[in-house]
RNA sequence: GGGCUGGUAGCUCAGGUGGGAGAGCGUUGCCUUCGCAAGGCAGAGGCCGCGGGUUCAAAUCCCGCCCAGUCCA
């Protein structure tokens, strides 16, 4: 580690060990403890730290004016949506992750040097803690001024960054004798270094880290090139420790707090709420039982019960995470994450849906649309994005708190067919196996079952541990990490993008890798981005060998061919070879791949800036594009995206491409750049549809729009909850899919002998007139089974006390069946019959029979056998059938005779 | 990507272990009333999501697909 001690020592202050933790620490003057809790109090609760108080947005300003004044570009925040420029991670926690990875490994220039941000950043993993510590949030503005050193541009380290960290606090008017740096170490996303904690009266309202390890997958340290000095400075505490407020809340998003209390009629108990942030500040919470104890200490301190506790603090408590989650989800919303079942989209859900159960538990009467508006209204004070987007918002909020009712209404069905079916196995309690099963298919939180089966005395014990026995439900699959291939060649020059026209090349051999060639230069596409290689031959001179596939590897191109041609190409290493492209196929993908840009870009005009591709795969035959979608697109929408894409295929746009750096780029045009995914590399080829698209991609595309010739989407399909796909296809293949639509629809008229436009109208119409015609063969047989009942009954014998009926009937399974019923109930037969020559056969029984232990259809079932086949049913109804039709006389006497013999047993045994 | 739950009348849903497709609301006609509300009686309305399979027999069991919901990564 390096010394990072003359700076504070300039300044007058001195290193120290802290009596209660351990730690090392610096400050001035003497001092026992570090200045964080535990082992200090928060000293700023109703005793504000700075002559004058700040709120978020003031501070926000300051610290950003602050640091301009020292040097610092300040530039404009990311979006919390983290995915718009690297796939590590879903959403930022913190100001470094803008720069992660391409700045921090130092293959790309940062877009300022240094410079200062304040950016929005989001951490979930304390989520239960939110409004009961008064310090957690969802969401926070991290301040971070962030410098860049190289070997040849050194711009300022450990001394500079200790001194403007002390110059901003003091310059709030606190005293430097209450300031404390305390030594530590720091690690996160894939680098570590040395850092300060600084705390100011039992707070920590920074960190100063000194970026300078990357960390190996074995937890190694490796030195990098590029030192970073990432400060993080919490906002929102500032803005805290400067008001004195209870909570953190009220110092943050106060107007919305205030609004919230006089929707839910509470009242702010500062006293109480005070003292909860004072204990709360001195513990370090991590779960349920640690909140446990905090309220318990906090009742304690107070002296009053536990229960007095929570209801004062628990209306108020709600109101904060009411408050602190709207915030969270205007970031997000605004930003592009589109609320679903899967990665953040789910993230957004989860806190979306927690923010309405805390609504409810309010009775508050506002919808949470309502109540975000008011959010959205006050941070737009801030951010003019977030109005922006205000309206997309609001509709997304509408569409999910219908879907949770939804959710929650099919959730109360099934705990209550649930309980039912427990109750009639005599259980009283819910097993845990139920318990866990609602939540994991129905997304039912125990709490809410609980609630639920209460109403239907049924009881449900919620362990505590309940989450982690979930967790333990889904055991995980290692996934095993390929070990990565090195190859000794250097990287392939790729000719298709300097001679996208071209289609022959000659390349010198330079070797073979497993069953791929390698060359020095090639016109081949290697697979990515979602477009399939290129396919075509090689000419050794000797022969044409075939090129099965092509893909890329660390910028070495690989040629795959058949495993027999390996011996004869070995001996020709290093000649020359002449190769050729199947030009089809790369034209078809070209057109595919331009279509795809058009799509996209059709879609967001159509449906809104919302719209991101989410993935896709292009074919020679059709590809298919996912778009981000908070609800299925309409066939009208549908209609109007393809009619513009293709509307830009006909005004013949050329195609614009150029390599920029990547930083530039970005500048540039944004980060709509990475619409298609994030690109590597320092450099990025940026396509641009002038007028219409610009994406980082480094496909082949057409040169023109107009050669795609024809977009045809296909269909929709919903992959997922907020990703809606499209299949399409272009060029030849449009045409042959809208042929072979045609075709369809050419049969299907063929079949009703009308002209394809009456085919609507005309299958209509038959599916009606079936459906009645149906209807009707129903009652006529209904009526034919009573006429033909009528005329059997004449036949009715005596077997001992019961009347019986057997007979064949020229009737079908389903007139048998009625029959029979018919027989036995208005009839007034006992023990009924009827088989036809189909060998179908069914029977009744009265309930005189059933008195007597008739059970029919353990008759039937020894009947049929006996037409080798089998039969049963309910002891008063029940049908069979066999292969030997012919011996259906057999079996009904089989019935006659079974049915005496049982009848003259049940007298013997004194039955009558 | 993997797992789980569900899809039955216009709507809300029963139909746990294969064997006559049901209820409530709504709707139509009639009765009761001076009329309405309401009530009584009668009726219409179902490719039981789609396609295969097993079986004498499938809403029910098995496989595939579509749609919806949900949990995990």
């Amino acid at each position: 580690m390096i010394t990072m001690s003359d700076q504070l020592k300039k300044l007058g202050y001195t290193k120290k060990t802290c009596k209660t933790c351990g730690d090392d620490f610096w400050s001035i003057g003497e001092r026992e403890t570090c200045g964080d809790a535990p082992c200090d109090e928060y000293q700023f609760i109703g005793n504000p730290a700075t002559p004058k108080s700040y709120d978020l947005f003031s501070i926000h300003d300051l610290f950003i004016r602050f640091f301009q004044e020292r040097g610092h570009t300040p530039i404009r925040r990311y979006p919390v949506l983290a995915k718009r420029w690297r796939d590590d991670v879903f959403l930022v926690g913190a100001s470094i992750y803008n720069f992660q990875p391409w700045v921090t490994s130092g293959q790309v220039k940062p877009p300022a040097n240094p410079l200062v941000v304040a950016q929005p950043s989001i951490r979930l993993n304390d989520v239960d803690n939110v409004g009961r510590t008064g310090r957690h949030m969802t969401c926070f503005t991290m301040g971070g001024h962030h410098a860049f050193n190289s070997e040849d541009n050194e711009i300022y380290w450990d001394e500079e960054t200790l001194k403007y960290c002390h110059d901003f606090i003091t310059h709030l008017g606190i005293d430097e004798k209450e300031i404390t740096f305390i030594e530590s170490w720091w690690e996160g996303g894939g680098n570590a270094g040395p850092c300060y904690e600084v705390c100011v009266r039992g707070v920590e309202l920074a960190t100063l880290v000194f970026i300078q390890y990357r960390t190996l997958p074995g937890g190694k340290k490796e030195e990098i090139p590029l030192k970073i000095v990432d400060t993080g400075y919490g906002l929102e505490r500032f803005a805290w420790i400067s008001q004195g407020t209870p909570t953190a809340y009220d110092a943050s998003f106060g107007p919305v707090i205030k609004q919230l209390q006089k929707m839910a009629g509470v009242e702010l108990n500062h006293h109480i709420l005070g003292e909860n942030a004072q204990v709360a500040g001195m513990m370090d919470i991590e779960d349920i039982a640690d909140l446990k104890t905090l309220r318990s200490r906090v009742a304690e301190r107070l002296g009053i019960t536990l229960k007095e506790l929570k209801e004062a603090t628990e209306p108020m408590e709600a109101i904060y995470v009411i408050a602190d989650h709207t915030r969270c989800l205007a970031f997000m919303l605004a930003d592009g994450v589109i609320p679903s079942n899967v990665k953040e989209g789910y993230l957004a859900r989860l806190i979306l849906r927690r923010t309405i159960r805390f609504i409810k538990k309010l009775g508050i009467k506002e919808s949470l649309g309502d109540i975000m508006n008011i959010q959205l209204n006050f941070l737009s004070q801030t951010y003019p994005e977030i109005r922006n987007h205000q309206e997309h918002i609001l509709r997304v909020i509408e569409l999910e708190e219908k879907r949770y009712q939804k959710t929650i209404h099919k959730g109360r069905q099934m705990v209550k067919k649930t309980v039912k079916y427990l109750k009639k196995d005599n259980k009283d309690e819910m097993p845990l196996e139920t318990l866990i099963k609602l939540y994991d298919s129905q997304g039912l939180p125990p709490d809410t079952v609980e609630e639920i089966a209460l109403d239907l005395d049924f009881t449900v014990n919620v362990p505590d541990n309940f989450y982690t026995l979930v967790a333990a439900e889904h055991s995980e699959e290692e996934v095993e990490e390929e070990a990565p291939v090195k190859l000794d060649f250097p990287e392939t020059s790729l000719l298709f993008y300097d001679e996208p026209q071209e289609t022959e090349f000659s390349a010198r051999f330079l070797g073979l890798y497993e069953n791929n060639v390698i060359l020095d230069r090639t016109l081949f596409y290697p697979e990515g981005g979602g477009q399939p290689s290129d396919v075509g031959f090689l000419d050794t001179g000797e022969e044409k060998i075939r090129v099965l596939h092509v893909e890329k590897l660390d910028g070495i191109v690989l040629h795959k061919v058949k495993e027999e041609k390996l011996e004869k190409l070995k001996r020709r290493i290093g000649s020359s070879f002449k190769g050729s492209i199947d030009w089809n196929r790369r034209i078809s993908l070209a057109r595919n791949h331009t279509a795809t840009h058009l799509l996209v870009a059709a879609a967001r005009k159509v449906l809104g800036d919302h719209i991101w591709q989410a993935g896709a795969q292009k074919g020679v035959k059709k590809s298919r594009i996912d778009l981000s979608h908070y609800q299925r697109i309409s066939q009208e929408e549908l209609d109007e995206i393809e009619l513009m894409a293709n509307r830009w295929v006909m005004d013949n746009i050329p195609l614009e491409t150029q390599w920029m750096d990547r930083t530039e780029a970005e500048k540039k045009y944004g980060f709509i750049l990475y619409q298609g995914g994030v690109v590597p590399g320092t450099s990025i080829r940026v396509v641009q549809i002038p007028g219409v698209d610009v994406q980082a991609c480094a496909g082949t595309h057409c040169d023109y729009t107009g050669q795609i010739g024809l977009i045809k989407v296909n269909r929709t399909e919903r992959i997922q909850d907020g990703v809606e796909r499209l299949e399409f296809s272009a060029g030849e293949a449009a045409v042959e899919s809208i042929q072979t639509n045609d075709a369809l629809l050419q049969e299907s008229a063929a079949v009703f002998k009308v002209e394809v436009n009456q085919l609507p109208k005309t299958s209509e119409r038959f599916f009606t007139e079936w459906k009645s015609f149906k209807n009707e063969v129903k009652r006529l047989q209904g009526q034919i089974a009573k006429l033909k009942t009528e005329s059997l009954i004449k036949e009715t014998e005596q077997i001992n006390s019961l009347s019986f009926l057997s007979d064949t009937v020229e009737a079908d399974i389903g007139e048998l069946v009625k029959m029979v019923t018919q027989l036995t109930d208005d009839g007034g037969v006992d023990v009924v019959v009827l088989g036809n020559t189909e060998g179908k056969i069914a029977g009744a029984a009265s309930t005189k029979a059933l008195d007597r232990e008739i059970k029919i259809n353990e008759i039937i079932k020894e009947a049929a056998q006996i037409m080798g086949g089998g039969g049963g049913g309910k002891p008063n109804l029940a049908q069979g059938a066999g292969r030997y039709n012919d011996k259906i006389q057999e079996a009904l006497e089989f019935v006659r005779e079974n049915l005496k013999d049982k009848l003259a047993q049940k007298n013997l045994n004194g039955f009558s």
